[in-house]
DNA sequence: TGTTAGCACTCGAAGCACGAGAGTGCTAAT
DNA sequence: ATTAGCACTCTCGTGCTTCGAGTGCTAACA
């Protein structure tokens, strides 16, 4: 059987009934909903149709009919308006582009949790990949040595080191210019084994100390630890009563935010994916967390600069409002490039 | 009417009926649930009294009786047995003195939740009045000064500067050296106008700088801003049905932990009673914050050496076991302040 | 005077029947 | 190919009844 346009239209207007009001749509909706001039009886042959193909299905005899993941796939595809959104709370964002890195994302998951009604999480870039800047070492007190970090980007790190010996100025001294003379500018792919023993080798007695500061750098730009997740908004999944019709239902879904690596495991998946065009939809199923299978989930990548990337992403029910999330996603990309990018 | 002992042994009954099970307990149970030998009809007489001294009350004509707020009021005051209970996860956590002050918090809250059942914040510790150890300005490229404070405690905060002017290396030791030997070991009260102008004096040219950087160490030890809270289980709001029979009050409560403000209410509350013991009990409404009248509130204030205070917080139902959450927080307060104190 | 047995009464929870309403699928007419 | 008509199905809300837990009161008892 094929999906004529008429099929389409037909789908078209269950779903975007459905998303609006969330009950199961009837045959009599549709005739009067849409620009078809059909009777009812007509419509319900196309949507029997329709449920052959698998796109709707009935919750239970004699119901309306809701879509199907297929279905709301076909709409994502194929369908989808793009009505660039404005969000105007966003433009006050703006400019502040050495502001506190974690602030700008706390915010930003907040404006979209808000203005979306559904929940958002925001994942700080990971570096992997990027360039050191700049290494410090400072003697704070006797046999404490404050390590900081800082990477492109100017994301900072700060480690504190227990060393044994206590240092004189002056050899702290030598060991930055030693630090920052060999290692600025480099990612953490070249800096390799036999750059460490070259290190250790000049810093003669206090290679050790040099031995610790590289972990420190490693763990650093190791970016699985430093995966932090800003979330907002997980109260919304409350007002979805398809997703939390049951205490436990409920709790699991508000849990996924209290594990940041479950949220990872969306992360993982959407950054992998390279050749994405920056948004990527998850609808049900597909989502690679199986504890979200009744939620949607969209996520975009975010890029500042040399391949610092991090991740957006809207949780919600699987009748999403899919044009608006994608359309505020993508503005807020098009505002956070022009903010770090182009400037 | 007098609170003989006998009163008090059904009433005390009651509660501890009530916490385990969160139903209306009867006459007949109490009368089987105690030592008292009596009969339901005399336990009906007492509790009727109970009821009318307000220390119980009827959810409706000819249920089991429930505690009031006053009744947990005077349970908690009066009844409660210590039984200080061993967190064993928590034993894992001790010894590292300078590891990351904020994962180690957020590991606390973690354990907190999952070992009550309730849901538990942390906040980090308000340095006010807290001394300045270190201070640390890099020049991390042209224009870009990094400046890294640690404050007592290992409480590391960078800012980075714009400058317009270029500085070379020379110039950057002078100003730390000029920082360092005025500022350390001062606490913010002891930072006045005159020391920021004989500051500003030597400093030169660079007096912008100076000042620059005097604002960054304000900011990093004004408190109000930086109230970081870390927060773990809300999930477990969910577990009560009394206090989440209905969608608005779960979204309610959900929400109160997106909202750092919120919670701040309740560390302003127990930070600024300064004779307390250092375990606070709100009972449904006496909690300063309106929308979690329904629940109750345990905080405990943690001391990391001079002045650092922060405050522990478990949130539960009226009915959550006082007897357990009191004894682990004053287990907990006891490892914290072996951890960072004696040692 | 304090305690207890007995009994009528109250009220919520659970179960059941029933009707209304929404929607379908099928058939026959257009 | 479309549509009107109709019988059928299933959910949901409502009202009714029953059940049981628990109370309050009274009268008897130690």
């Amino acid at each position: 059987m094929e999906l004529d346009e008429r099929k389409q239209k037909i789908l078209q207007a269950v779903i975007r009934n459905y998303l609006e009001t969330g009950e199961p749509v009837g045959s009599r909706t549709i005739s009067k909903y849409t620009d078809l001039n059909l009777s009812s009886a007509t419509i319900r042959n196309e949507m029997s149709d329709l449920e052959e193909m698998g796109y709707i299905v009935q919750p239970y005899t004699s119901a309306g009919r809701i879509p199907s993941d297929k279905g709301y796939r076909f709409y994502v595809d194929t369908m989808l308006e793009e009505k660039e959104r404005e969000i105007e709370e966003l433009k006050g964002l703006l400019g502040e582009k050495d502001e506190k890195m974690d602030t700008m994302l706390k915010r930003v998951a907040r404006v979209l949790a808000t203005n979306t009604n559904y929940a958002a999480m925001v994942t700080a870039p990971r570096y992997r990949g990027n360039k050191l800047k700049f290494i410090q070492l400072s003697q704070v007190e006797a046999g404490q040595l404050l390590a900081v970090i800082v990477v492109e980007g100017n994301v900072i790190k700060n480690t504190i080191l227990n060393v044994d010996e206590s240092l004189d100025a002056e050899t702290v001294l030598k060991l930055n210019i030693l630090l920052n003379t060999h290692l600025n500018g480099l990612c953490i792919d070249e800096i390799n084994l036999a750059m460490i023993a070259e290190l250790k080798r000049q810093a003669g007695i206090h290679s050790g100390i040099v031995g610790e500061v590289i972990d420190a750098v490693a763990e650093a730009i190791r970016s699985d630890e430093d995966l932090k997740i800003y979330t907002s908004g997980r109260n919304n999944m409350l007002k979805y009563p398809e997703l939390t019709d049951n205490r436990e239902k409920a709790s699991e879904l508000i849990d996924i935010f209290e594990e940041e690596h479950t949220l990872g495991k969306l992360v993982e998946e959407t950054l992998s994916d390279d050749n994405n065009t920056g948004i990527q939809v998850y609808i049900g199923s597909e989502t690679p967390v199986q504890s979200m299978k009744d939620c949607s989930v969209v996520t975009a990548t975010y890029e500042l600069g040399d391949g610092m990337r991090g991740t957006i992403g809207i949780i919600g029910p699987k009748r999403m409002d899919y044009d608006k999330v994608i359309g505020t996603l993508k503005t807020l990309m098009g505002q956070l490039d022009s903010i770090y990018n182009k400037k």
